[in-house]
Formats: structure tokens, sequence, C-alpha cells
DNA sequence: TTGTATGCGTTATCAC
DNA sequence: GTGATAACGCATACAA
């Protein structure tokens, strides 16, 4: 940082001063013509670098908005990731990037890392810290497709998407209904949890016969092979003859028993019908493309962005401590991606 | 941003100077314990929250890095982004993240941006700036993995890939070699360049008949499983009979040869040997799970960040301007990880 | 249209 | 051990 040039300088090269330097930049409808042509003359002659550093401190404002993200494994994290750096074209705030360690405390020290650094807002995905510690941050928060009792929140209509699955398995004549989910059927709080109903209900509506299996989160795919394996072969039993549907709470998971009944030498979508969630570049290269539920995360981010701009602006207009909107929870509608696993 | 608490609320509370608080957390050993315990008790009596931006302007030192990352289609650059992120644990360095836009126009605004926040370095991923514009930034920059002719770089030995890939097809008795990469052949600059030659070289000096095949680059799936069934078909015709072992420069491209030439009744690895490059979600996942040349993308993030911190040191010490360090390049050792789709 | 003075929340340099 | 005071680089009320 060998010395950089300052409104100083400037000021004292073209001898106006400090505050006509700034002016240029932030009301320079103020200013002469000749005054700005010295200053912009200036700023090259100098070559001249914004200090935003300075900037925030003089204004308070960073433009920055902090994001933790839980782990890359599920591409679904790294989609909704690169959704969010992208509105910076739209938005202009920076993102401060943590990834989450699974670990509570280090999450509590990445956000007061993160406040530290006067962050405006907080976008978090990842699922340690329960929303209503969030909340009491005092800062605009949106989380994203986890536990959100306490902030804003987008979701994808996991409900819905687990319908749109279902119905289209039923109406492609299945007569059999297996769903396959990764999460402990405990965190009911989470919103990938109306999967679960979503299945349950559109069965029940239908009047068909199913059954639930659920393998524990791991990050591991050896382990989930193995288990969805079993599975296969237990469901095989089950629906003995019978054409049967899957739908399975990820892609991983989708894509897994897709491989076990390929190689058991199931004809599909014949015998099995398989719908994955996610849409992730898995689906897209299985051995026989997958049909999956296509999470809208261009949306999701744009959305989330919408929330958080909406809560930063409120806090600026009214007193500082009236952060506390009314919270909103936006869901974004998901899509059946047809491919190869469905007719 | 409701008032926040600063040194001077602490130093009226407890009737010190801001000066000793401030060495309470810069110096605590040079205050009595009497003093630290009062400071202690404001403290948190008062609720403070460091406030990093003003630090910053004091100290000049920010301990933000900058990344600039192409989009997320090749995992590749996920898992090494992860691995970055990752190094917050040790190093204590905040991660502004852009994502590129193919549009060196648009980078150079990232850049300029990142630069007025006074990042302490850059990691560069993204190929749209050549290397010898970033050295003129003046800051401390590494590259990974894309052209470094005039900044620092950590790249994986990509030519050691293509050995350790093609000599197991040799060894395995494969007796015609196939090689498809998606880079334009003409790239030479890209470090990835060196598969290729790295394919020819070990053909030559064992005397295997091989031939290359090109797909150009792509974010659309679809496309590229055509072109790359073509190509499998061509390669069927070719090899007639005899071994062929397929080493493709990324799991995508591998995958899809894998698929075509399963879903063709091909026996894998019998007929075929097939090596992709990368070792993603995409190779475990694959029908038959596939061999890959892993980069290990840890050691990648580990090595840029020594790089990056080693010339920021350098900074400090010495004139300004002498972030003119020598180059370094540091290459990173690639492994075969064995699955399936060899013996 | 331009300038002066002050503040933003720290750290750093002298003092005592 | 502790305290004034001046930076750091910019923004903003208030003057002129």
């Amino acid at each position: 940082m060998g010395k950089n040039v300052t409104f100083s300088d400037i000021a004292k090269y073209t001898n106006f001063s400090k505050t006509t330097i700034s002016r240029y930049f932030n009301n320079p409808d103020s200013l002469s013509d000749e005054t700005k042509q010295k200053v912009r003359d200036a700023l090259d002659a100098l070559n001249y670098h914004e200090n935003k550093v300075a900037k925030i401190l003089a204004r308070g404002k960073t433009e920055f908005i902090g994001v933790i993200a839980p782990n890359f494994f599920f591409p679904y994290y790294t989609s909704v990731l690169n959704s969010i750096l992208d509105t910076y074209r739209d938005y202009g705030y920076k993102f401060i990037v943590f990834l989450e360690n699974d670990n509570s405390e280090e999450e509590r020290k990445y956000i007061s890392e993160l406040l530290s650094y006067n962050i405006e807002g907080l976008i978090v995905l990842s699922h340690t810290l329960p929303s209503h510690e969030l909340q009491q941050l005092g800062i605009p928060a949106v989380a994203i497709e986890r536990e959100d009792e306490f902030i804003s929140s987008v979701n994808t209509n996991n409900f819905k998407g687990a319908v749109l699955a279902v119905e289209k398995l039923i109406g492609d004549g299945c007569e059999f209904l297996i769903h396959i989910n990764s999460h402990n059927p405990e965190d009911k709080k989470m919103p990938a949890y109306a999967r679960i109903y979503g299945f349950e209900e559109t069965c029940k509506k239908h009047g068909i016969p199913n059954k639930e299996f659920f393998v524990s989160l791991s990050n591991n795919h050896e382990d989930y092979f193995k288990k969805v394996s079993e599975i296969y072969s237990e469901a095989k039993e089950i629906c003995c003859g019978k054409k049967a549907g899957i739908f399975c709470s990820n892609d991983i998971i989708a894509v897994d028993f897709l491989n076990a009944a390929f190689l058991d030498g199931r004809k599909i979508p014949e015998e099995f019908e398989i719908i994955g969630f996610d849409d992730s570049p898995q689906a897209r290269q299985a051995i026989i493309p997958l049909t999956s539920v296509r999470q809208n995360t261009v949306e999701i981010a744009k959305s989330a962005m919408e929330l958080l701009v909406k809560q930063m602006d409120k806090g600026k207009r009214s007193k500082p401590k009236s952060v506390v909107t009314t919270l909103e929870h936006i869901v974004v509608e998901p899509q059946l991606a047809e491919r190869q696993t469905t007719f």
C-alpha cells in the first residue's frame, strides 16, 4: 500500500478543497464544468483510486453482505451460492463468504467477524444456529432453506415439489410409491421436511400404497450407495411385480437408486420410475438422465436479496433498532425437469 | 446500526482514556491487572463489539483477500473455492468472492472494487484477464490453474496426471489409446494443456497407437453428451477389436463416454478402460464408478495462501513497491483415484 | 459554486 | 502504566 493518493493530494494539486473533490464524486452537479475538468485531470494525473474503507467509516455503509453456507457436498448449495454471487451485477453488494463447520461456536465467530466489518445483511444457508439467535443479531438477515421461525426466509415450495413428483409417478401408472429421504425424520423444522408431507398426502389422496425410507445424512458417498442399495433390494421385495415409483429427496440418492436398479437389470422407466430433487449435474449425467424437481436457485437468490434490501432500507429510514420488521417468508415454486427416468 | 459502543464509551465509563482501551486489545501486558479487569467489566456491561473498518483505516490492513472464480459448471472450481474458504481457520483472512462473467470489462470492475476495499491479496481462477495485467495491479496475486506467465501460481502437475492415467491404461493392457480434451487446442498457455503433452509423450514412449479428440467447451450438458457420443462411435470404429483406453481431460467427458459405451453394451473395463480428471462427484456416482485423476484441491488452496502470505509479508517489510517479488510456481501432485472403470 | 470544521472508530507517537 | 493528540481518507453540516 505505497502511499495511496487521497482527496488531500487531489485538493492540493488542483488548489480546491477536499470537499470539492468529494463533491466531484457524490454531487458533481454542484460543481462548475471547469472545476470538474480540473479535478478529472488531477485524478488521472495522480492516478487516484477510491478508498472504500474510509468511505465506509465516514458514511457507515459497507455494501457488504455476509453469506454462511454449508459445505459443497450438495450441489444445491453451490448453485444457490453461484446465484447469490451473481446478484452483484444487479445490486452491487459484495459478499463475504464463510463455510460452515458444523460447529456452532465456530459459526458464532464467523458472525462476529462479519459484524465487525459492519456487514449490512446476512444470508444464512447453514443450519447450525437457531433462527432466534440470528434474529438477536439485530441486522437484516434471511434464511434460505433452513429453519426460519424468527427471521425472514426464502424457501422452495417443497410440498409442491413433492406433489409434482408424486403426481407424475401416479399419472405414469405407478402402483406402489417409495420415498427415500436423507433428513433425520426428527428435524421437522427444516423446510425440506415438507417433501415428506407432500409425498404422504399425495399418496393418501390417490389411495396409493407406499413406504418411506430414511438414510442418515453423510458426506461419504460410499456409505450412501451401500445404504441406498439395501433400500433398493428391500424395495424390490416389497412391490414385487407392481410398477413402482421412487421419489427421492435429493439427486444423490436418486442416482444411487437408479444405478442399483439399472445394474440389477431393471428396465427404467418401465419397471421403476425415479424422480430426484435439485436437478443437479449428477441428474443430467446419470446413466439414464434423471427426472428431477428443479429448485429455481436464481429466483431464490433474487428473492433473498430483495428481502434483504427491503430490510436494510427500513433500517435506514426509521430508528436504528426497528430492524424488527415483520417476518416475510417467500416461497419459490419448483418445476419438474422431465428426463428419461419417467415417461 | 444503532449507535455502536466505541472505545470512547468504554473510556468514559471506566474513566480511562481511549488509548488504554486500545491497549487492552493490542498490548494488554502493559496494563495493570486492575485496569484490565475494569475494562473487561465495562466491555460487557456496555456490550462492546469491535469495529474492524475503523481498525483497517487506522492500521491499513484489511485481512481481505479477493477471489475471482469462474462459474461452477466444473466441480473442480467449486472444490477449490471450498478449500480456499476453509483456510480461514488457519490464516484468518476473509474472502470477498466474485464470479467471472466471461467479460474482461466486468472483471476489471470487480478488481477495482476489490482494490478499493484494500484487499491484501488476490486469488485468480478465472481466465479472462492476462497475467501481465494482474501483475500491474501491484498487489500480491496468485493464479490457480490458469495462464501465469507474470504472476505466481499454483497448478496441478497436469503432465504427471496424464502420465499416471496413461501408464495405468497401458499397464492394464490397452492397445489403443484415446484422449478427449475439452480445451481449445490453441490455448497452450493453460496449465491443463500439459495433459495433452503427457498423453502424447507417454504414448510415444510406449509406442502405443493413439488418437486425440477435442470437444469445444460448453456450459450445456446436452451438447457435450451428443459430441462425446459421436466421438465414442468413431472411437469404436478406429480401435475395432483392440482393447482401448480412454483418458479424458475432465470427468464430465469421461462419464459421458462411459455412458455412451455402457449403453452400447460394451463391457467396462474389459473392452474399454476409462479415466477422467478431477475426481468429481459425478465420477463417484457414475454407473460404473469412474477412475479419475484427483487434483488435491486442499493442497492447492493451502499453497496459494502460502504464496500470498509470503508476498504480503514482503510488501510490509521493504518498500511498498517491491511487490515485484520473484515469481514462484508451485506444482501440486495429483493422484490416481482408482475405481471400477480400470482394473 | 466552493470552503471550513468536525466526525467516523480505531491505532500510533509522544509525552508524563 | 497511562493519557493527549494526531493521523487514517472520506462525508457532511454549515458558512460564505
